[in-house]
DNA sequence: TTTACTTTGTGAATGTGAACTCAAGTACTA
DNA sequence: TAGTACTTGAGTTCACATTCACAAAGTAAA
């Protein structure tokens, strides 16, 4: 199968078999069948054989797939096995939440700078990172940070993205309540909470 | 189209098309074309056709649909047209954020009793909602809340799912870096930030 | 009314992904 | 070595989803 195009469904699929297997409940657990993780997961274990198979034989006849492995073979592919800088911008409630969460760092991300409008804040430091001023995001470029997480309020959502982007940004994590366009070169993800309240 | 089974990728996709229509950027404008919305979300104007059609006729040829129909069906198709009411349990950093949070209600949900664990916390109100002790959340049955959310540390989040099933909660959304199982009536859904930052 | 232009709703064609199978490889026991 | 039990990898089939393409229905203007 090396060969053939990979589907995007299994691309969506690969973080959940990640998150699966660096949460798994026997650490010592050496080797996991796909009927094991399938189980877990609840989706067919064809499927998950199939999904691994794309990208070469990580696995092993009568004896499953090792975790180890697995875990570094999927970080691979997600370009998670180099750490990715972040840049957060608004240290508001949700934003000092947000860089106070430690599960960025099992996958490969670690943020790396913060920026606010407010100079009550700006020198201050939380959760180890120094609080600077926006006009200051045009540095990011040097830093070879790549990632940027807003957590403004919703008016200057657009207007942090666009500077974000121009300062070498390539993918934007928002959890302002609206909807960013960027040049096409950056990404942008959207989390949106009560939207996912709403397929409850 | 009536009679057909509704496909599922529609019924994942009518969150999309309600927050985009919610956060519309011109407020005054009544009708929107198929292909408008189809060109503000990057997709193909006949799929959101087909979509909107498996509910019956909601546009008018020629015109195209008018916003405040439009709206208004797909709030009822996904039942957020009644208030849905929710109980926070954990009112930590995340929690307290949470509570804040004011993009709930225009999908239809309000949070309406929050729980903790901590009795320094007991007995005080935040963002106007009285902390309980998680013993009480036995309680909720007679509030008629049927969606609970999880801001606990990963360890208690096991035990919480349980009481909050145990108590008629239907749905749950997690916020803790740990899988929960629930007996099968109940629906989980975990948002784990960072798992989304590896998609990009 | 007629003509030109829009836009919906939908049957049909195309594309994509999931599930079923089973041959082939591995482990273990006797 | 032979036999049994497991598990992967992948060809094939089937089901589902997306896109095309156009008739039908509406608008607007002459």
């Amino acid at each position: 199968m090396r060969y053939h195009k990979i589907p995007d469904e299994t691309i969506r699929r690969l973080p959940i078999y990640l998150r699966r297997l660096l949460f798994l409940p026997s650490k010592e657990q050496q080797n996991l069948s796909s009927q094991d993780l399938a189980d877990f997961l609840g989706v067919n274990a064809a499927q998950i054989r199939k999904d691994f198979s794309y990208f070469g034989d990580f696995g092993t006849r009568g004896v499953g797939y090792k975790v180890e492995t697995l875990v570094k073979q999927i970080r691979k592919i997600l370009k998670l096995d180099v750490v990715h800088k972040a840049a957060l911008v608004g240290v508001g409630n949700l934003g000092s939440v947000v860089l106070a969460y430690q599960g960025f760092k099992i996958y490969g991300f670690e943020i790396a700078a913060a920026f606010d409008i407010d100079p009550g804040k700006i020198g201050k430091k939380i959760s180890n990172i120094l609080i600077e001023n926006v006009s200051n995001i045009y540095m990011l470029k040097k830093k070879k940070i790549d990632i940027g997480i807003i957590t403004v309020p919703r008016g200057a959502a657009q207007e942090t993205a666009e500077s974000l982007v121009k300062a070498g940004v390539k993918g934007i994590l928002n959890f302002s309540p609206c909807y960013i366009t960027v040049p096409k070169k950056a990404k942008v993800i959207t989390i949106d909470i009560a939207m996912d309240l709403a397929r409850l």
